[in-house]
DNA sequence: ATCTATGCAAACATTTTGCAGGCTG
DNA sequence: CAGCCTGCAAAATGTTTGCATAGAT
């Protein structure tokens, strides 16, 4: 997988070392491009590293996230990460919790217009709710 | 305040109770036209109110959500709140943690998508982080 | 009078912290 | 082998819950 090696050659310019609990990590962004919380990559990094914790995990999460490997957002009370791609939407229904991402080429005004004011661009996550195709279905039924 | 009197309509249709409390948050959130947490809707609240507490102000802040008086989102550990205006970009800034209201005329497309996908849209947030003006002038002077 | 909302305290979930020992570079 | 990283336990933070009483309509 060439991202492995990528997020490994950012991990290293950085100053990071890597350890096999980031190797972990690594491997299981590159295999699971959706999105997850820490929990979620806990239980899988058990698997392959079975001492790790969640502390661990944590810690390892916010370096990441720092590096710009991943990209994080808050919802339903816990932290989100994914892989760190271009400005999208994650559509989050509101009644089974999926999140699903959409393109969002028409974005770029937004941030130039930032830029214009002295601020400076870091990170952005868009967050629409409502229902996905299949609730909103289901939701239609029950009336 | 015309906001005043149309948020207890909305209430009032959804068959909620107009209690001293609800009216003390409604007139702080159109006097504070900004972004607020429980806790600072809180301390605000108990001028008026001294024996509300936290779990009340959340159950409240619940309740405007629902009736579309209140927008919310998820940032820096903690929920957000602010008068559910039209969609817009939330700048919040990595250093000092303000949020900067901006406008996002040209969101509608993305909508449009997720419709034609069969989803609902119900509420959305658009988080951009980076460093505001102020903070981003003091960066670049120390160095 | 009815039924909902409040206030309180305790529970809960998630994330962070401090530190001793282990491993990477 | 120096310094960063992990694992552990405990603490901190933010939010929710259950229930008795008070209050709005």
């Amino acid at each position: 997988m060439l991202q492995e090696t990528e997020f490994i050659r950012i991990l290293r310019k950085n100053q990071h070392k890597i350890t096999p609990q980031r190797l972990g990590l690594i491997r299981y962004v590159c295999s699971n491009p959706g999105h997850f919380t820490a929990e979620e990559a806990y239980r899988n990094l058990k698997k392959s590293e079975p001492t790790i914790t969640l502390a661990t995990v944590y810690n390892i999460l916010k370096i990441f996230t720092k590096a710009g490997i991943l990209n994080t957002f808050e919802s339903n009370g816990s932290r989100w990460f994914e892989t760190n791609s271009a400005l999208h939407v994650n559509f989050i229904c509101e009644n089974c919790g999926s999140i699903e991402d959409y393109e969002a080429s028409d974005i770029t005004p937004i941030l130039k217009k930032i830029k214009e004011s002295g601020g400076t661009f870091v990170s952005g996550t868009i967050l629409v709710r409502g229902y996905c195709r299949n609730c909103a279905k289901a939701i239609e039924r029950d009336h």
